[in-house]
DNA sequence: CAGGCCCCCC
DNA sequence: TTTAGAGGGGGCCTGA
């Protein structure tokens, strides 16, 4: 196993320098090593945590090696470098020399060329594996900020390790210069860096697919069939080519690979020792004194041995592929031979599993992994009676997306019995977070995509194995079984009822608050003093930003463009009449335009009701999604929006709304998962636990907590299941950071079985690689264990957050299956129609209010009974939604 | 048509 | 040096 670790040395101290320079440290001779401690710090982290095997640190600043003169230019107009870095350099030389590492450079070239150039060559000689250590936080943007650097004289973003095998996934090419091909010229859509205004990375991809590389699209910039785009690129040509050039990463710098010379060695602990008393690193030093060699100072334990978890199951049967690997050829698609469905066939295939498709009119029944036998719907009750063949009970049926197929079967008269294995809804649980389309889960598991809907019936074939494999081996066949499966079934139903809506109602609601808004929109239009699109970020951030200049310091988004989001706008409200004003308009036009206005268009007009689509697959924790209207978002918060739900009425006058939901049913699983005694004893008192919360972590007893302080305490409790911070919390209440860390401490010495649940979900996930629900539903977290410390935050957070969240989703979904059973068994005509994540609603059949009550009640708390804990279930009925709460 | 931004829910 | 900064979703609007 040969592993080798490219650093761009410059890039790491700059990183290390702006990451650390709002705290300098000084060492007692007033010597800012705040830059070489930072370097030191990533170049052994580095080591410990990548365990290369061959090493190698590039530096190109030091010496004039410009490519270009508008680089030279960039670099005589920059900012001087920072004194720190320029003192820092020779101490950061140090310390490399110290760990015995090679310094690379290479005349004419820079690092990242002297990067790109050995890490060709050590692909050529056989390595496993090369890492670059990067100025940014993937491919593109290293080479997209390296135009920014060299246009705008900026330096690019901290460093991260990226492996190649990553890039080559990410962007889906064989060829690292196709990457450079792509992004190097095109960067980001925001700023259209390659000198070509108006063409974003979109564009930017048709154009390469179109012509194979930037210079020949310029040579041939007259076959752009699109006017405005040809003269773009016509005018911007050289700039086009010239930004390339400035961001291609060259390949071919004339430096030798000497493999043996960057052999990883033990570290000349004498010097480093040396060093690192002179720049007084105590606590660095003792780290790697203590790391390193007390007890053995064999290479091996040197630079460490342990165990990486995180991987996620192995999708695929290739290897994991590096930066040049041209790739090895895809497998193929077996040859798949095709015959028409016939009588005399089905009578054959009786006994036998078949795997089920559509084609558009076409069916399409795999009999195994090359033969296919196809039907017109409008032979299949003509010609024979292919009922047989679905209803047969001692066989499966292999499928893809069932409540589709159901839907499609449904209309032709027709329906499924036996064994359904959906490979989308095993895919969904074998790994949440993936795309589950038909062509995705192929080219992951069986290393090619089906072309055409023939190859994909014979595709399930193959996948059937494969994945029912896995789904045994995950233990998650009980999740399939006993909830995915027959949920889809509960889901279709109540897809079908659909919801009524009072369309008369919404309309005069909308009428109401158009006039409303448009009285807002004229009083916003005298306070800017012209006339602009207030629903366009854009022209309403210039308006508040430029022409206003409501703050000096405009808050910006992501991508750089002002933000005119709602808790800033908030923050901002005291500044300048026209802020209130702009947030009233934006929360009439969301509940007029997503609403109102919304609904009565998509009202089927067959039942003259509304029907959402339910996905089963979209979620990494295991809920529902709701869309085309997502009626799991209705507004409830506030009073204007609240009134939505007055539409949402009953059935007719025989029926009413019934809505029952879970109490606290988050707060509920983390205390029983936690096995907190002063929690669950909460919970069994049936005290108000956001009071009872408060009272603990304010010390006083529970009738004395002020309002503020169970607000307060309900934040925390939220923050809780969300995966708390102190930044957080203080921005959700308005209180100052300090305040806010003081509250969490409080609450974890209260509550310390939370504390101590958090810190072990968080070192499961780091063992397994996954966290999981009580029922064993997973979600991979592969960034538990990354060394960038945000991703790796984020995932320790879901590690806390799923096993409650999809908990929660697994207990509801068994609810709704035994409901929908207990209903049907029973014959009753009260229907479930909604889910909204603790809550289902159902269109009650007046005459069987009691015997509802009490099914859905004991449905829902017994659905999956929680240790330690009682289940409560809120059940209240009216004539509309609103009612119902 | 898609991505960015925003805002609604649990 | 910038911005974001609590988990999970979906939809509208603009701009190309």
């Amino acid at each position: 196993m040969k592993k080798l670790l490219l650093i761009d040395g410059m890039a790491a101290v700059y990183r290390a320098y702006y990451a650390l320079n709002k705290n300098p440290r000084l060492n007692s001779k007033g010597m800012n090593t705040s830059c070489v401690l930072g370097f030191t710090t990533t170049l052994y982290d580095l080591l410990r945590s990548q365990r290369p095997t061959h090493v190698g640190v590039a530096f190109d600043l030091q010496k004039p090696t410009f490519r270009h003169e508008m680089y030279a230019e960039y670099k005589a107009n920059r900012e001087a470098m920072p004194e720190e870095i320029q003192m820092g350099l020779p101490w950061v030389k140090r310390i490399i020399e110290n760990f015995r590492i090679p310094i690379l450079t290479c005349e004419g070239f820079e690092a990242d060329d002297v990067i790109g150039t050995l890490s060709r060559k050590a692909e050529e000689a056989g390595f496993d594996e090369i890492i670059m250590v990067t100025p940014d936080k993937d491919f593109a943007q290293l080479v997209t900020e390296r135009v920014k650097m060299y246009r705008f004289g900026r330096m690019g973003r901290p460093d991260q390790v990226m492996g190649v095998a990553e890039v080559k996934e990410k962007f889906g090419v064989a060829d690292c210069r196709q990457v450079i091909d792509l992004l190097g010229l095109w960067g980001d859509a925001s700023d259209n860096i390659p000198g070509i205004p108006g063409v974003g990375e979109k564009t930017a991809k048709k154009l390469i697919d179109q012509f194979g590389s930037i210079e020949e699209m310029v040579k041939r910039s007259d076959e752009i069939k699109n006017e405005k785009l040809r003269l773009l690129v016509k005018e911007h040509s050289d700039n086009a080519l010239f930004s390339k050039e400035l961001a291609t990463i060259r390949l071919d710098a004339p430096i030798d690979f000497e493999e043996d010379a960057l052999l990883l060695e033990e570290p000349d602990y004498q010097a480093l020792k040396e060093t690192t008393d002179i720049l007084e690193f105590r606590q660095f030093a003792r780290k790697v004194f203590t790391d390193l060699s007390v007890k053995d100072p064999s290479k091996a334990v040197a630079w460490g041995n342990s165990e990486v978890g995180g991987r996620r199951p192995e999708m695929g049967t290739t290897s994991a592929p590096t930066l040049f690997d041209q790739g090895a050829p895809s497998p193929e698609a077996p040859a798949v031979e095709t015959h028409p469905i016939t009588a005399e066939l089905i009578d054959a295939l009786r006994g036998k599993n078949i795997a089920l498709l559509f084609d558009g009119p076409k069916m399409l029944v795999a009999t195994d992994a090359d033969t296919v036998y196809t039907t017109t719907v409008d032979q299949i009750h003509s010609s024979f009676d292919i009922h047989h063949l679905l209803q047969d009970p001692n066989t499966t049926k292999l499928c893809f997306d069932l409540k589709n197929l159901k839907y499609i079967l449904a209309e032709l008269d027709l329906s499924l019995e036996g064994e359904i294995f959906d490979v989308q809804l095993a895919h969904y649980l074998i790994d949440a977070e993936m795309r589950h389309t038909l062509d995705f889960i192929c080219s992951s598991m069986l290393g090619f995509e089906p072309e055409g809907k023939v190859a994909q019936a014979a595709a399930l074939w193959q996948l059937y194995p494969l994945m029912a494999a896995k789904l045994r081996d995950a233990k998650l066949e009980r999740l399939y079984r006993e909830i995915e499966l027959p949920l889809v079934d509960v889901l279709i139903d109540m897809e079908k009822e659909g919801v009524r809506i009072d369309v008369d109602a919404l309309r005069e609601y909308s009428r109401q608050l158009t006039e409303e808004r448009t009285g807002i929109e004229e009083r916003i239009y005298e306070l800017a003093g012209e006339r602009f699109n207030i629903s366009s970020p854009k022209q309403l951030g210039e308006v508040l930003y430029e022409k206003l200049r409501v703050t000096d310091k405009p808050p910006r988004t992501a991508t750089k463009q002002f933000s005119t989001a709602e808790d800033v706008l908030q923050k901002l409200a005291a500044t300048h009449p026209i802020i209130p004003l702009i947030l009233e308009y934006r929360s009439i036009s969301k509940l007029v335009g997503t609403y109102l206005d919304s609904f009565p268009k998509l009202i089927n007009p067959a039942t003259g009701r509304l029907h959402t689509v339910y996905n089963q697959t979209v979620t990494a924790t295991g809920r529902l999604s709701s869309s085309n209207p997502n009626l799991q978002n209705i507004p409830i918060r506030t009073e204007r929006g609240r009134e939505i739900r007055r539409a949402f009425v009953a059935r007719d006058e025989e029926h009413l709304l019934l809505a029952a939901d879970y109490s606290q049913i988050e707060l509920r699983i983390i205390a029983s998962l936690a096995r907190d005694r002063h929690m669950l004893e909460a919970f069994a008192h049936g005290f108000d636990i956001h009071a009872a919360t408060a009272a603990k972590i304010y010390h006083l007893p529970m009738e004395e907590v002020s309002k503020d302080q169970r607000r307060n305490a309900k934040s925390v409790n939220f923050g809780i299941v969300y995966g708390i911070s102190a930044f957080g919390l203080s921005e959700q209440l308005g209180i100052p950071r300090k305040e806010a860390a003081a509250l969490i401490d409080e609450y974890f010495t209260q509550y310390p079985d939370i504390r101590r649940f958090i810190d072990e979900s968080v070192a499961k996930a780091r063992e397994r690689g996954y966290a999981q629900t009580l029922l064993g539903r997973r979600r991979y977290l592969p960034d538990i264990n990354s060394r960038n410390a945000s991703a790796r935050s984020f995932a320790e957070r879901n590690a806390v957050n799923m096993p409650i969240q999809g908990t929660s989703a697994d207990m509801i979904k068994l609810a709704m299956v035994n409901i929908h059973a207990s209903l049907r068994k029973q014959n009753l005509r009260t229907r479930m129609i909604l889910q909204v994540h603790d809550e289902l609603v159902f269109d009650l059949y007046r005459p069987e209010e009691a015997i509802v009550r009490q099914i859905v009640s004991r449905e829902m708390k017994q659905a999956l009974p929680l240790p330690g804990i009682d289940i409560e279930v809120g059940i209240d009925i009216g004539d509309n939604w609103l009612q119902a709460h």
